[in-house]
RNA sequence: UGAUGCUUAGCUCAGCUGGUUAGAGCAGGUGCCUUAUACGCACAAGGUCAUCGGUUCAAAUCCGAUAGCAUCAACCA
């Protein structure tokens, strides 16, 4: 083993990186870092299954880092990390995929391709990009198990879901409902969601649109409620009542039930004449919506005048009433016909009770009449509304979207132009003719709108009732809420806002789908619906199977080997009452699926209880923002929906079971990260082709720069804007400072031999520079480690860098160089070698889990030579634990102020262009106090070497040398003077400087505001010292600087001295000599510089290490160098 | 259409419970190679804090409206 570290041959991540990835799989590196926690507090996270049917991308970088982050994070806080890797292999873009690549569509499945086969190349297919998957994640330095990942299409997986399935059936959770649904009439087939956000599938389409009359029912109800007897009929047209209803789809009108106005909307009673038949009528709509319908010219009008062909027509409000008012109201069914008899109606619910005005949130002011026509089967809302009142459904259209028999003329017909048929009469117009003309319409027209189209036939789609199996998720709601609450979530206003939103706005689950690859439910039932059997285990299954097969069924049936479809259709059950039994058709959502993988990934309850109760709940997830209505909905709705049944079970296996531990809660914290967009903001599309390919980024960049800078640009909630130039700073920036200042170290380290084996010297001996950065760097620690406790590694990262760059490179390094070169091996060196080390090897600790690979290829090189850590890898380490002795604000605050200084006196001298490496006198800083002085002592070596400038002078008895600024400190006076601060502002604003001193020095001051006297403290105000007449002044804050720019011919000399120096160097370098090497040098005399070269011979010969200087009048082979504008022949010669 | 979030320098982002010179980095500008680093350092310049209104002594910050962008849900009379 070398005592020599390791240099890097330049700051290369990728190659860095490959050699650290090799070492890892050779030590087996991240499966020790999980092991070396053996008996340690689990900390538990899931991850959220990919489909591997596609490549990955850049955005998979961002969560998949993030994961990785808080895991690593968390093993070296001392926690055992399991990370479980799975897929997620079912659902609709793997058909979607399948179909494409063989050129089929839906119909042709069961024709063109068995079921079994087209299953078969679902699941070939699924996992086609596993490689590149395994690929990236390996190369992105993403630990995650993928020896042994769950599989959603794996039997055990499925079975696993059908125990869940069986719960929630046994406990009446799942039951089968209709829906309404998207349907396409023409490709005869429900739409799936997915398939309606399908691009350009919504269409603006101009639909003929009525407001029609439905005639009130003058009932007991009607006749006997308040609002009606409030109505003046002697002023009416006559005691007919119509409430207006308006309709885009006027075909739905025969199927009417209901009519629904908001409670607390305002409507009018209008007496008016029909536009169409010019009959005095009566009608009833939202008073907000008048204007839409009549004219303002027109209130009041002449009624007696008014006739035919009259453009405006008169209308006088007769009565106002909110909608609540007319609840219950009945009408007059607008287009009755056989079909849709109330005997008919009755026939399909016996308890209806249609025709009435009922009440709904959902209605709106914002077009119609703010009176919904309601038809149950054609809209979800309709349908909710119509069940909570019991309106009855009629369904008067067919799958194919006819019209049904019994509809008098309207029978047959197509609703919308389904058959491309040229000869086509729209159906809407015609019974809009028809309203018309019986008195019942109002207003006809053409209404443009966007409409949803089926995206295979670009045919309109239709809501329609469909038969759906659905979980009853609004029972458990007020858990799933209470719950939440609990969930730690970043950002929080996501789990809030539109977490809690949709929590509380809860419908229940529709599980179905009508596909093919995927998780078939487990009903059998027998063919006229009586009986049912729902399977929750596969032995449950082969019970009923055998018991099916011993009473003669399932000849043809090997078995059960497969849970898939067409295998478990095929099996036929025995009911009760023996009679056949076939599975339902229906498969489930793959939502269900990855919501269940908390249970199913350990195939629980059917094994590895025990493993199951020490992973569950997880701790943490991550996943896109996307997934907030996805996985993280389903994997609490199922948290919450199954909480009892794992008390069971787990409590079966001898497991201690209560509701701290297990509450139900799928996940205690999640994070949402955003999108990636391309750097322009827009989103990333092949189609667009602004998408990055991760590897090529990580192969050109690194990983770790990739990561950090993902991590650090923007809060992994906000989208980020990825921009390749970002990475190449972050890697110039952050891991090129990091680089250099290891460089830098080792460099003289390996010369010193410095293995950190002398004894740690107390902080007390070791200079205040040094004590500085390591006050820094605890605080540092501190800082990253609430960051990373609260899930802001960009707060982390943000922190880690400015520590590098600020602190550690441009000051520390900086400030401390000659202590590594200069002197012997002693105390003072060996403390600075220390403490360096001590700063490197915690920064890379700090920034392990955001950077992997850098900070272990450190952190290894470091660990080589001095084996202070026994252990192969950063990340079987611990995470750095602040030393809080360690931390002085004081001197922290005091360094600052170095910095300040001295970064306001580089910014005097640029301003009259006098170099840093012309020496000057000195600096004026005037305190306002002696805390500010005893803290400028303090470092006062570090500014005037640092700024070179010889002493520092302190004003402090300052009236008359220095002018000063008051301002009023408003945040104090604010609260004490509330309305009076604008005036008492203005009157410290104007002090004059013998006022300013008077405060000082009484410490208050009365003033006179409008009158009364007020009384300023000195705390209510800030002094500063703004301008010393005379001098070149600069100030930041409180803090300000003159500078001395006077130069005296000493000055000039020793400037010259330094530059000479300087130019020395430079040929020492440019000849390539050793650090080490002594030198001899000859200067042609020159009368301008000699002063300054005598004077400072001793200085000279020093700093670059000449035994002698010599004047000589002749020189051959010299140099030509310039020093301040002067010409000078020098030649340098190695000694020896 | 709704919910949620965002809008601060040319670009990427900070800015805590309201307090008076709104901060960094990058790019652009100027100047600097002192034995870590020119892939660097320093300095200076860059802003009607999206717009309008309100609350307040005081608003980038709180409230309301508008516009634009984004995500999700929906598109329904």
């Amino acid at each position: 083993m070398s005592n020599k570290y390791q240099e890097f041959s330049g700051l290369n991540l990728p190659s860095i990186e490959q050699a650290i990835l090799a070492k890892w799989s050779e030590s087996q590196a991240f499966e020790k870092s999980v092991e070396l926690r053996n008996g340690a507090t689990p900390f538990v996270f899931y991850e959220g299954p990919p489909s591997a049917n596609g490549m990955p991308g850049i955005h998979h970088v961002i969560s998949r880092t993030l994961k990785d982050l808080v895991c690593r994070y968390k093993t070296m806080q001392g926690f055992q990390v399991k990370r479980k890797g799975g897929w997620d292999t079912h659902g609709l873009p793997v058909e979607l995929q399948v179909e494409k690549e063989l050129g089929i569509t839906k119909e042709d499945i069961g024709k063109k391709i068995s079921i079994e086969e087209y299953n078969q190349k679902c699941r070939e297919t699924v996992l086609r990009y596993k490689d590149k998957w395994d690929e990236l994640t390996r190369k992105m330095g993403y630990w995650v198990d993928l020896n042994d990942p769950y599989i959603t299409f794996d039997n055990k997986y499925i079975e696993s879901l059908w125990w869940l399935l069986k719960k929630l059936y046994d406990k009446g959770l799942l039951y089968e409902s209709v829906s309404i649904q998207p349907y396409s009439p023409a490709a005869g087939t429900g739409l799936s969601s997915h398939e309606l956000n399908q691009p350009g599938t919504y269409k603006d389409v101009k639909d003929t649109s009525a407001v029609v009359m439905f005639k009130a029912v003058k009932d007991a109800a009607l006749t006997g409620s308040n609002w009606y007897k409030s109505i003046d009929f002697s002023g009416l047209q006559s005691d007919e009542l119509f409430f207006m209803a308006w309709t885009t789809t006027p075909w739905t009108l025969p199927s009417n039930l209901g009519l629904t106005v908001g409670p607390n909307i305002d409507y009018v009673l209008v007496k008016t004449f029909n536009p169409y038949t010019h009959l005095p009528v009566n009608v009833i709509l939202a008073k907000a919506l008048l204007g839409k319908y009549f004219k303002p010219e027109g209130e009041n009008g002449d009624f007696a005048g008014y006739k035919e062909g009259e453009k405006l027509l008169p209308w006088t409000i007769v009565a106002s009433f909110k909608g609540k008012d007319i609840e219950g109201c009945r009408y007059e069914q607008l287009l009755p016909y056989e079909a849709n008899s109330l005997e008919a109606i009755k026939s399909i619910t016996p308890s209806a009770d249609p025709f009435r005005i009922i009440s709904g949130d959902f209605v709106t002011t914002e077009d119609g009449t703010g009176i919904v026509h309601t038809a149950p089967a054609f809209g979800a809302d309709d349908y909710k509304v119509g069940k909570k009142f019991d309106i009855g459904i009629l369904t008067l259209v067919d799958r194919q979207g006819r019209f049904v028999e019994g509809l008098g003329e309207f029978s047959s017909r197509y609703v919308k132009n389904y058959k491309d048929d040229a000869d086509y009469v729209d159906v809407n117009v015609d019974i809009s003719v028809k309203l018309k003309k019986e008195n019942r319409a109002f207003k006809v027209e053409k209404y443009e709108h966007s409409y949803p189209h089926c995206w295979r036939t670009d045919k309109p789609i239709l809501y329609y009732p469909l038969d759906a199996w659905f979980i009853k998720t609004t029972d458990l709601k007020d858990r799933m809420v209470e719950l939440n609450k609990t969930i730690n979530w970043k950002p929080k206003s996501t789990g809030e806002g539109r977490f809690g939103n949709w929590l509380e706005n809860m419908v229940d689950w529709n599980l179905s789908r009508s596909r093919y690859w995927g998780t078939p439910l487990p009903v059998w039932r027998t063919e006229d619906g009586e009986e049912e059997l729902c399977i929750g285990s596969v032995a449950e299954l082969t019970e009923a199977f055998d018991k099916a097969t011993a009473a003669g069924y399932n000849k043809d049936v090997k078995g059960i080997v497969d849970l898939h479809k067409p295998f478990v259709d095929d099996i036929t059950l025995l009911s009760a009452s023996g009679k056949p039994m076939k599975r339902v058709p229906d498969l489930v959502d793959v939502w269900f699926d990855s919501g269940a993988m908390p249970y199913a990934q350990w195939h629980f309850p059917f094994e590895n209880k025990e493993i199951f109760a020490q992973n569950y709940p997880a701790d943490f997830i991550a996943e896109g923002v996307d997934q907030t209505r996805g996985w993280f909905y389903t994997l609490h709705a199922l948290g919450s929906l199954i909480k009892e049944d794992v008390h069971e079970e787990l409590k079966k296996a001898g497991i201690a079971v209560n509701d701290t531990k297990y509450p139900g809660l799928a996940y205690k914290a999640v994070v949402s990260n955003g999108l990636v967009l391309d750097k322009n903001g827009n989103k990333m599309s092949k189609r667009l082709g602004n998408v990055v390919n991760p590897f090529e980024t990580i192969d050109t960049f690194g990983a770790d720069a990739t990561r950090w800078y993902l991590i650090t640009n923007a809060s992994p909630w906000d989208n980020l804007k990825f921009d390749i130039e970002g990475i190449k700073e972050v890697q110039r920036k952050f891991f090129g400072t990091l680089y250099n200042t290891y460089q830098f170290f080792v460099l003289y380290a390996n010369v010193d031999g410095f293995a950190f084996t002398e004894k740690y010297i107390p902080l007390e001996e070791r200079p205040e520079i040094d004590r500085w950065i390591l006050s820094s760097l605890n605080t540092l620690i501190k800082k990253v480690t609430l960051y990373m406790n609260d899930y802001e590694p960009t707060m982390a990262g943000r922190a880690i860098e400015t520590f590098v760059d600020e602190h550690l490179s441009n000051w520390y390094v900086r400030l401390c160089r000659r202590r590594f070169w200069k002197g012997e091996y002693e105390q003072d060196k060996i403390s600075a070698y220390q403490t360096l080390y001590e700063c490197l090897e915690t920064l890379v600790k700090l920034m392990a889990p955001v950077s992997p690979f850098f900070s272990d290829a450190v952190f290894c090189q470091l660990n080589a030579v001095t084996k202070r850590f026994n252990g192969g890898s950063i990340h079987h380490a611990d995470f750095p634990v602040a030393n809080e002795a360690a931390i002085d604000t004081d001197l922290e605050e005091r360094m600052q102020l170095a910095q300040d200084t001295s970064s306001l006196v580089l910014s005097l001298r640029k301003k009259v262009n006098i170099k840093v490496r012309q020496p000057l006198q000195k600096i004026l800083i005037p305190v306002l106090n002696p805390e500010m002085k005893a803290q400028l002592e303090k470092v006062a070596d570090l500014i005037t070497s640092e700024v070179n400038v010889k002493e520092i002078q302190y004003l402090t008895e300052t009236e008359g040398i220095i002018s000063k600024k008051v301002k009023p400190n408003f945040k104090v006076l604010g609260n004490k003077l509330g309305a009076k601060m604008k005036a008492v502002s203005a009157a410290v604003n104007n002090f004059t400087q013998h006022e300013i001193a008077e405060i000082e020095k009484a410490g208050k001051i009365a003033l006179s505001v409008d009158g009364e006297e007020i009384v300023l403290n000195l705390n209510e105000v800030d002094i500063t010292a703004e301008d010393i007449p005379g001098w070149s002044v600069a100030n930041k804050g409180t803090l300000t600087v003159a500078l001395d720019i006077t130069l005296t011919d000493e000055l000039k000399k020793e400037g010259n001295a330094r530059e000479f120096v300087n130019r020395i160097q430079n040929i020492r370098k440019e000849s390539g000599f050793e650090l080490t090497d002594r030198i001899f040098v000859q200067v042609l005399d020159n009368a301008l510089l000699r002063d300054s070269l005598t004077d400072f011979k001793n200085y000279i010969c020093a700093e670059i290490l000449a035994d002698n200087l010599e004047y000589v009048s002749e020189l051959q082979g010299g140099i030509e160098i310039e020093v301040n504008d002067t010409l000078l022949n020098v030649s340098v010669n190695k000694k020896g």
